[in-house]
DNA sequence: GCGAGGACGTA
DNA sequence: CGTACGTCCTCGCT
């Protein structure tokens, strides 16, 4: 047998490579995909990136890729206005096509050509072949964007059929063609003969569409009796066929596909080979895809199997006394952890602890009811910074453990941080799902066991008699933990998040459970007070809404509010929303400005107050015994780095209005403190901007330390500083803020209140001055699609796959992403960092004051008695010198009894 | 009871 | 048609 003789299970791929590349050139903005050298690529990138897709997904053991070879073929002969209609190929394309075969050569992919035909024509030639008995192959799939290929789709072949853009592809079985075109594949160039082909200029029937044509074919069973029996079929159709039929008859000979071209390759040359890695790399390299280049190569290992099983752990239940001696033999050894118990709000409980080694041996512990000694053994096992451990979310289990006296310490990877490093935008770090994408080991309850005797296996050694599930299965995640610790670590050492890991990440886990254990002090009464003053408000407004329109109706259901206003008030539209039109506050306010309607004013009013008297509630739900409101800070939300706050979120207590600060009142400064410090960094992100743009004049500006947004605004507006008018000040303020946002003119002009001419022509004006900051914004975007993602000073990544997608709402989204995600991201990692420097001099310092809340550019701070003016030096130095940055970073500090008055 | 959609609070 | 979050409500579904 030869050796690339197909073996049973082929899959065989054809591609038909002009088709793709054509639509790729066409579907994707050239402006986004040529490289540094001006080298257009996005034909190249569509077909490419379409291939590696079905690759992946199809799992071919066949690949090859038709061409085209010139426009002279013999269908032209025939007829020469055969797709005449095509603008000549620009030079753009046409160019791409042999750097799409220098990728084919690299991927050892072969591909052919035929003079005179059509790339069509070479696949229908293959498939035939392969279909026959003695092929080998089993099945066929036909990726093209040419609809002529559909005759070729039949119990063993499919076409593949690119819809819109180049990444959905729909799946074209003899049924999903008879489901869209109404005859079978066979029978669809008889279907295409009469309805005709705009895009090879083939003209059809006139007055005959898809629905017609299926309809005669079927009645009277082919084309060729359609013809035949042409006298039969009355009326302007019947007619328009008959005068029609030379054309009918030409477009069947000229969409007919040749079978039985002589090839140079058969299918079973077409066997897939491995691809020249170093040729990949290098031209992927000088055709600047990175991004691709990481599918290419990631979908090859997704190819692995899944390992089947588990493994064998020398598992022990540690019974009374034997604590001690299991720790001392594992010594300095990197041990896996996994606690069992609960946490939240602060504080937890815990039931057992697991802990894996990587010689195999694993043991675990009920820690309720643990002895004095055995409990000191491993409170000093835990609480040694010389005894490496790992484990998976750390903050919960520390939390669990300080709850019993426990502090831990010797953190050396947290598997979750680890892998919210390596990609940030992921909704969870489940430890089951990390397990098997980078251990390719199940972890799941159902392949682990719930009963006892399927965990047998697990205890080899002592304690196999005793065994527990529930001990098995800790065990099971304490090993898995180690292992993926060591997968990730290799993983953050590729992607350069090793240093954000060990010097923030990690150490950041202590900061945060401790200010999550300390809480903040909240005055209940006053709150009381404050919600019982609200409500009074709430059921006012209502009751004045209800009086204007004469009803009640649920002034919280956008639903019924829109039957009101636009329909029984008839109000003009507002801006539609996916279920009819917006009654947000803009909205209203707009309405308001326009009819001046008073249920508007009562209504809007409501909003206002209800919303009040919620957030005031959803805080009360939450104060603990100790009269403090214990806030989880989430570390691995954010795809940008910041911190996230829940149960409940204290990063978004009211400030704004008069009325929402009264809220912050009620935050206040616990027993045995002094007042609440609050310190935070101003225009952070500007700054950033400023240091990363190394815009001279925005850094000139920062430097002279008067107000920035006049300053801005009077070198936009050209005019000396005292002259800057409020408004002008307002607008180059909005600019300032909005540009880190990815702003467009229209959303500026929306927000300033101005024509978008007007703002369009406010932003060039303002990126005149300053260049820097222009050149900074567009070179973001071009070397995050390069690179795939973007990155922060401190180089915290964010991947960023749709900036090359086909899909303009999507790209031009993660344009913005790209824009916002380096400035946010920097400054989340530098604050991240500010508390670790303030969180360590407190203690150098022997400090009692403390870190209570994180509001991304603000800290919340305890102070001790007599401690105010030591932390108010303390937290200035610490914050402003966390980063080095050409711009200097400014900390404003204000205290007071409570978080309202602790502002400045 | 759950999820989507709408609305809105913060940086 | 401006980024990043979390929470509340309503409404239609199961």
């Amino acid at each position: 047998m030869p050796e690339n003789a197909p073996q049973p299970g082929s899959r065989l791929l054809l591609l038909d490579g002009h088709s793709l590349a054509y639509r790729a050139f066409f579907a994707l903005p050239v402006e986004n995909f040529s490289t540094t050298t001006g080298q257009h690529t996005n034909a190249v990138f569509g077909f490419v990136s379409m291939l590696i897709n079905v690759l992946r997904d199809e799992q071919p053991t066949h690949v090859g890729v038709a061409f085209d070879v010139s426009r002279q073929t013999f269908r032209a002969e025939e007829y020469a206005e055969y797709k005449a209609n095509r603008s000549a190929s620009p030079s753009e394309f046409s160019g791409q096509l042999s750097l799409i075969e220098e990728v084919l050569d690299a991927l050892r992919i072969p591909f052919l050509k035929k003079e005179g035909f059509e790339a069509d024509d070479i696949i229908a030639t293959l498939v035939t072949q392969a279909l026959r008995e003695d092929s080998g192959i089993d099945e066929v799939l036909i990726l093209t964007g040419d609809r002529d290929s559909l005759q070729l789709v039949s119990e063993r072949s499919t076409v593949l059929y690119p819809m819109r853009g180049v990444s959905d592809l729909a799946r074209m079985t003899p049924e999903a063609v008879q489901e869209k075109y109404g005859v079978p594949p066979q029978r669809y160039p008889e279907l295409a003969a009469l309805v005709g082909e705009t895009s090879d200029n083939l003209p059809g029937v006139p007055g005959v569409g898809q629905g017609y044509a299926a309809k005669w074919i079927n009645q009277f069973d082919g084309l060729d009796n359609v013809i035949t029996h042409a006298d039969q079929i009355g009326g302007k159709k019947g007619e328009s066929l008959r005068e029609h039929l030379g054309d009918v008859l030409r477009n069947r000979r000229l969409n007919a596909l040749v079978t039985d071209l002589q090839l140079e390759l058969g299918p079973a040359d077409l066997l897939k080979q491995p691809w020249d890695r170093q040729r990949v790399h290098t031209l992927f390299d000088s055709l600047e895809f990175q991004v691709l280049r990481t599918r290419l190569f990631d979908s090859l290992e997704s190819q692995e199997e899944v390992e089947e099983g588990g493994f064998e752990l020398d598992g022990a239940l540690l019974g009374e006394g034997e604590v001690a001696a299991w720790l001392a033999e594992v010594g300095e050894a990197v041990v896996g952890v996994h606690v069992r118990g609960e946490w939240g709000a602060g504080t937890g409980r815990v039931e057992g602890l697991a802990m894996a080694t990587a010689d195999g041996r694993a043991a675990y512990l009920d820690t309720t009811g643990l002895g004095g000694e055995d409990d000191a053994a491993l409170a000093a096992w835990l609480a040694d910074p010389a005894r490496p451990k790992v484990l998976h979310d750390a903050k919960g289990p520390a939390l669990a453990l300080a709850a019993h006296g426990w502090s831990l310490a010797g953190v050396t990877s947290d598997t979750a941080l680890a892998a919210y490093l390596v990609r940030p935008d992921q909704r969870s770090y489940d430890l089951a799902d990390l397990t098997l994408r980078y251990l390719k080991r199940e972890l799941r309850q159902e392949a682990v066991g719930e009963e006892p005797g399927e965990q047998g296996e697990l205890f080899a050694g002592e304690g196999a008699e005793a065994g527990h599930a529930v001990a098995a299965t800790a065990m099971l995640h304490a090993r898995a933990v180690l292992d993926l610790a060591e997968a990730l670590a290799e993983a953050v050492e590729e992607t350069g998040g090793q240093e954000l890991l060990t010097q923030v990440e990690l150490p950041l886990i202590g900061v945060l459970r401790g200010m999550e254990e300390v809480g903040i002090a909240v005055d209940a009464d006053h709150l009381g007070a404050l919600e019982a003053h609200f409500a009074t408000e709430v059921g006012a407004a209502a009751e004045a809404a209800y009086a204007v329109i004469g009803k009640e109706i649920n002034l919280g259901s956008p639903k019924q509010l829109q039957v009101v206003l636009f329909d029984e008030l008839g109000m003009p539209k507002t801006k539609r929303t996916k279920t009819g039109y917006t009654t947000d506050a803009d909205a209203l306010t707009a309405l308001l400005a326009k009819t001046g309607h008073p249920f508007l004013e009562h209504l809007l009013r409501h909003r206002d107050v209800i919303r009040l008297r919620q957030t005031i509630e959803g805080l009360l739900k939450t104060v603990a015994p100790d009269g403090r409101i214990h806030t989880t800070f989430n570390q691995m939300i954010a795809a940008t780095g910041r911190l996230s706050s829940t149960d409940p979120n204290l990063q978004n207590i009211p400030i704004r209005t008069e009325e929402g600060r009264r809220i912050r009142e009620g935050f206040v400064v616990g027993s045995g403190f002094e007042s609440l410090m609050t310190a935070d960094y101003s225009q952070i992100e500007m700054r950033i901007m400023a240091h990363l743009s190394e815009d001279a004049l925005l850094i000139e500006a920062f430097r002279s330390g008067s107000d920035f947004h006049s300053i801005t605004a009077a070198r936009v507006f050209d005019v000396p500083a005292a002259e800057v008018t409020l408004e002008m000040r307002a607008k180059i303020k909005a600019m300032n803020y909005g540009l880190a946002y990815g702003l467009s003119a229209f959303g500026l002009g929306q927000q300033l209140g101005i024509e978008p001419a007007e703002a369009r022509g406010l932003m060039e004006e303002y990126f005149e001055t300053f260049g820097g900051i222009r050149d900074y914004l567009d070179g973001i975007v071009d070397v995050a699609r390069r690179s795939g993602y973007t990155e922060t000073i401190r180089g915290r990544r964010r991947y960023l796959p749709d900036l090359v997608s086909d899909n303009r709402q999507r790209r031009e989204m993660a344009q913005r992403m790209a824009l916002n995600a380096p400035i946010q991201g920097s400054a989340a990692d530098l604050i991240k960092i500010a508390m670790l420097r303030v969180d360590e001099q407190l203690r150098t310092q022997g400090l009692t004051s403390r870190l209570l809340l994180q509001v991304h550019d603000e800290l919340v701070l305890e102070v001790a008695p007599g401690e105010r003016e030591a932390l108010e030096e303390l937290v200035r130095t610490e914050m402003a010198g966390a980063a080095d940055l050409t711009v200097p970073l400014d900390v404003s500090v204000g205290t007071g009894a409570s978080w309202h008055e602790a502002a400045h």
